[in-house]
Order: structure tokens, then sequence, then C-alpha cells
RNA sequence: GCGCCUGUAGCUCAGUUGGAUAGAGCAUCGGCCUUCUAAGCCGGCGGUCGCAGGUUCGACUCCUGCCAGGCGCGCCA
């Protein structure tokens, strides 16, 4: 459940599951940017002044090229049809309309009619002292004010290791979490343990065969069955934990139950789904067999058996620098008897129904496109029904924001859910999914049933938590992505997130110089020394560091972590050519020097800053 | 069949929510290390933004239709 799957290309978008995204009008914006908005407003009041033209809202953006200046308005674009004139006379109006300011060194017409500002490059200088200043928290908003939101991600099933697209919602949903726990909310991130239902069944009965097996018996692994090597080593530990208590003759195993059939080679699809129906029967057989012949040693190894998968989850996980706040288990919180009060709270509204046996919930009329099952002829509780009491419990938790990092083909089910949700609170809103889109592997297919897939583990201790991270973050969680493991395997200098880190390191380096040299620097001498930041390499610097905490607000109100990630390949760049083109250690100038590396050490924190947003390193070293 | 999504350079992907001449990495070709790490820098080549209409000052972006591909449509999880 939750799984990313990793099957064929797939692209959906969000779609029903995406809510609109946090306002950023609460926020500090780039100061730069409110003061050119307010010479606006004072040329806009001017020039409206007797017309029946109201003031448009005023949208000042960066600017895509250094030539066109520093900012962009296009309002007089926009107020060339209200006005009846053409834009670029309304521009001139406009731009003859502004109040002088010392921090606009000049404005120019250009285009159709967009108003370029130039503004005077001490206006960015400042950008230093602020990074300086505030260090880690540069760019952070630590305020929790927009409000308290729970992330539930990986939830990835304890029957077996988490592979690769797994990885790609551990990634994901950590940075989010990180996303947003700086640009205003107070997080909490939540593992959803799905220990309860059949595939807990399907997993004890796996590792006792194989147990069977240790013991000497010969019998088959059933073909429904988890089959990979992981159920051995799981079935050694509980030969480990528990002797040959559980030993049980092969015979008396397999009596009387039925075949587990296998379609023949050229078979047709429905004699393939005939066999599987087969073999589903024979695991069901299998698992009564199991809880007859074993009475209480089959909670034992059940309970053996999600230990040991649940613990090397959580190993992937810490080894990939992902922590939750809580592991909450499905099992538990049957055992609670909650999911028994969230039904009684559906029944009370009227909400649920008895049909064919089984209960219905009436998701239909919160636009669901049919009602679902609670709770199936067989008396056990769908799936639905425990994820709806958990999400539930989730906001009786005081979460009334609501996120879930689910896999793409899950799409289907974020209707259902939200349904219950707006049924039980009257919120629509509170659910934000966001769909993880597909990983596909450059060769070969994957999945747990077929035994055969490359894990989070082995990536990870292959090529490392830093790329393998970087990698996953680099596209946009709603596009699918095709995951070359070689490139990930080889280390290669072609790995993305070596030119990010390289720039750290190569800031580093360059103190390290200075005190071999004897050299001295100090913050307070560095800020009064610049105004010596005049070439074009270092206002693109001075820019970019400018443009770090609007950027971090962008990619939380879209949910982007890749926006960090492109920023930073971006901030290193301009790094790398300015490191190219000038030296920072100039003996014969101190002042210059002492402004330079004002300049990279700003530019080292804003990486170090980001990086931490992607849970990346940022090396001293490489 | 119905619903949702995707289509951008040879490959992998961005594209600031409608802005100016559509960008980056890889690949390929050519330059740059006696100087803070060449895991780097500078430049060349490379495009009918799937196709056709529409909306407007302006469209990769919004709308409609079509083509191609994917996912979902269980008393599975």
């Amino acid at each position: 459940m939750r799984a990313i799957l990793a099957h064929g290309p797939y692209n959906p978008r969000p779609g029903a599951g995406f809510i609109a995204p946090p306002s950023l009008d609460r926020h500090r914006r780039f100061a730069m940017k409110t003061h050119l908005q307010d010479l606006l407003t004072a040329a806009l009041d001017q020039l409206l002044a007797g017309t029946e033209v109201t003031r448009p809202a005023i949208g000042i953006d960066a600017t895509k090229d250094a030539k066109f200046g520093d900012f962009q308005t296009n309002l007089a674009l926009q107020l060339a049809k209200p006005l009846g004139k053409p834009p670029r006379a309304v521009a001139e109006a406009l731009v003859k309309a502004l109040p002088a300011s010392s921090h606009v060194a000049k404005v120019e017409i250009a285009g159709p009619g967009f108003i370029n500002f130039f503004l005077q490059q001490a206006a960015f200088q400042t950008i230093v002292a602020d990074v300086l200043a505030q260090g880690d928290r540069y760019g952070r908003d630590d305020s929790g004010t927009q409000g308290r939101i729970m992330v539930e991600f990986v939830s990835a099933n304890p029957t077996g290791p988490m592979h690769v697209g797994h990885g790609r919602g551990a990634a994901y949903g950590d940075s989010i979490a990180k996303l947003l726990a700086a640009t205003g909310w107070t997080v909490w991130r939540e593992y959803y343990i799905n220990d309860a239902g059949r595939q807990v069944d399907v997993l004890a009965v796996s590792v006792w065969l194989r147990y069977l097996q240790a013991c000497g018996e010969t019998l088959d692994v059933p073909r429904r069955g988890y089959p990979g090597e992981y159920i051995k080593k799981t079935a050694a530990a509980v030969r480990e934990a528990h002797g040959d208590a559980f030993l049980r003759p092969a015979a008396e195993v397999l009596a009387g139950l039925p075949p587990d059939a296998v379609a023949a080679d050229g078979a047709s699809d429905a004699e393939k789904d005939a066999a599987k129906i087969q073999q589903e029967r024979y695991l069901d057989a299998l698992i009564e067999r199991a809880k007859s012949l074993l009475g209480d040693g089959y909670a034992a190894i059940q309970h053996t058996a999600l230990n040991d998968q649940l613990g090397v989850i959580k190993k992937t996980l810490a080894d990939f620098n992902v922590g939750f706040d809580q592991w909450s288990s499905e099992k538990a919180l049957v055992d609670s008897g909650f999911v028994q009060k969230a039904l009684k709270r559906l029944a009370d509204k009227g909400l649920t129904y008895e049909q064919d046996g089984a209960l219905w919930m009436r998701t239909e009329a919160f636009g669901d496109e049919k009602d679902r099952v609670l709770v199936k002829a067989d008396g056990a509780a769908t799936y639905f029904c425990n994820d709806l009491a958990y999400h539930v419990d989730k906001l009786d938790r005081n979460w009334p924001v609501l996120m879930d990092v689910w896999g793409a083909d899950h799409h289907g089910y974020i209707a259902r859910v939200r349904a219950a949700i707006e049924a039980l609170t009257e919120r629509k809103d509170a659910l934000n999914v966001q769909l993880i889109q597909f990983v596909t592997l450059s060769s070969g297919r994957m999945g747990k049933r077929s035994g055969n897939f490359v894990t989070l583990q082995d990536l990870i201790d292959e090529a490392g938590t830093d790329a393998t991270r970087f990698f996953y973050l680099t596209r946009s969680h709603d596009q699918h992505l095709e995951f070359d493991i070689d490139l990930a395997r080889s280390q290669s200098n072609d790995n993305p997130v070596y030119y990010v880190q390289y720039a750290h390191a190569r800031i580093c380096r360059v103190f390290e110089q200075l005190a071999e040299k004897g050299g001295r620097w100090n913050t307070a001498d560095a800020t009064a020394a610049l105004h010596r930041l005049d070439t074009e390499h270092e206002k693109a610097l001075l820019t970019l560091m400018g443009r770090y905490p609007e950027m971090l607000r962008k990619a939380a109100g879209a949910y982007t972590p890749h926006t960090v990630v492109f920023y930073l390949k971006d901030l290193a760049e301009a790094l790398h050519s300015y490191y190219n083109v000038h030296r920072f250690l100039v003996d014969d100038d101190v002042e210059l020097q002492n402004a330079r590396l004002a300049l990279v050490a700003a530019t080292g924190q804003v990486l170090r800053n980001g990086l931490a947003i992607l849970g990346v390193s940022a090396p001293e070293k490489m």
C-alpha cells in the first residue's frame, strides 16, 4: 500500500488530489520588490486620478535576462486597454510619474511596453550582510504561522524491503516536509504501517514455508506468496528466535489443500486469470492451515516477520537520512477500537448501509464515482475502512491539513478518502494528496512478487545517499522518472549532485587557503567592503542569493522540491563561473579580498541552506 | 467505454502560474590548468514546444477537437 510502483511509464497530474497552495502574501517579500511596488503605486495613483480605472494588482517579476535590468512589470500592457491608449504611451506616462528613488539606477521601457528597473548595485550588496547575519536561518520562516500540517509518506508495506520507487516517495516526502517547515508551517511526519490485513498473513505463510524448508522439509513456496530472497533471511530470524518450535511435516501442511495451479505457456488471458484465482485460493487455504497447525505460534511468526521487515525498512530510511515523528500501526488502530468508533460516527450520520452482506459507505454523495465497501461480507474490514479511521485519527490529533504522499497508481483512491473526511468533518480541503509518478529503471521490471528488484538499500550503498536523493529530487514529482541505475551506481562526475557540492567545497577551500596563508577575515570588515562588488559575476551571485527566500516560498507553495534543485544548480553555476574568472584571495587589496570573501561565504551559506532542504550534505572537501 | 494525466533539442528534463529571442545537463565539435580543487569555465552544433483551430497586445502555458502513450475504474492493498 502507498507503494510507488515502478512498472510502465505513467505521468498523470495530481488532478483531484490538489488543493490551492498556501498564500504567499503573508511572507515578507524581497525588500526591493516592495520598494518598487511602492513607487509604482504612487505613480499609478497619479496616473489614474480622475479616471474610472481602478488600480490593478502590481506584478513585479525578476527579469529573465540581465539586459532587461533587475525587475520588470507589465503594468502598462495591462492598463492599455482600460485607458484606451497604446501600451508604450501608458508606460511612458507611468515612468514619468514615478517618484525618485536612490535605489533605482535606471528605468527603461522595452518591447511592447514592459517597464524595466535597473537597481543600484548597492541595493544588492546588502544581501551579503543579510545572509551572513542570518546564517542557517536565511530564507527561512520558522514562525509556524501558516498552520499545522501532517505529512504522511513512504508507508511502504512491511512485507519486504523498499525498492527504488519507494525511494522517490521517501526523498520527496522528507524534502517537502523540510520545505514546509522552512516556510512557516508546523510539520509532523508520519509513517503508516500496514501491519493488518491479508497481506500480513501472506507474509507469515511465506516466511513459514521458507522456515520449513530451512528445517529440511521438502515443499514449494506458494506462487502467489512473497518469493524474495529476503523471506529466507526472515525465516532464519524466526528460526533463530524460536528454534524448531514451528516445524510440521510437509505432508501434514499440504494435506487436502487445493492445487497451486499454474497456467500453461500459451495460455489465454482467461486461463491465466483462472489460474491466478486458484493460486489465491491455495494461498488462503495455506493461511488457514498455518493458523490451525500453529495456534499461538502463528502470531509469533507473524510478529517476528513484521518486526524483521520493519527493521529492514527503518534501517534503509535511516541510511537515507529520512526520519519520522511517529510510526502509526494499522493493527494498533484496529485493536484500540478506533476503527469501530469511526464506523459508528459514519453510521450515526446515516452514511452507511448494508447490502449483499457487506457494509457500505455513501461516498458517492461526496463526489466519489460510487459507494465503497467498508466491511466485507466475510467480516473483514477493507483497507479503505482502516485508512479512513486513520485519517480521522490524524484530524482528531489536531492536524487540520493532511498531506499524503502516494504513488500515482492511487489516483482513483483519493476521491473516497476525501469523501470520508468531508463526510465526517465537513471540510473539503483537509486532504492534500501529492501523487508521485512511477519510477522506471533503465533495465528490467520490478515488483515484490517477482522477487527480482533493486532495493533502495542497494542503491544507497552503491551510489550514496546524497547522489540518490539529489537524483530523485531533480525531476518534478508529478513527472515520470527514468532512473539510470548505471549512472547512479557509477558515481561518475556526471552526477549533478557533485556540481553543487563541488561549489561548496571550493568555497571552503578558499577559506582554508586563507588560513594557511595566515590571512584574516571578519564579517564587520567584509560588510564594510561590500561596495567593491561591482563585476557582472558578482552581480549574478548577489541577484540569485536575493531570490532564495522567494524561491523557497514558491517551491513550498507548489509542493515542488525540484525547484530548489534547479535553483542550487544555478547558484553553483554562478559560483563556478565567478571562480574561474576572478581570484578571491587578493593580497594586495585587502578591501577587495574582504568583499569577495564575504560574497563567497554568503554563497556557501545559501548552498548549505538549500542542500539542507533536500537532505543532501554540503561537504567541505571533495 | 468512462475519468484523470502526459507529449518541449539525438537522450534525460526545466520553463518564474499568460510575457520579450523557449533553457539546462548528457552526447557531439572547438578552446582554457606555472596562479584559491579542471568533479570546473568559455564557445559551436542542435527546436514546426504531438497536430489543427480558438481566446488577446502577447500562448510551451488557457479553451475545443484530433493523434500517440500511460494510469485508474475490486467485497485488493
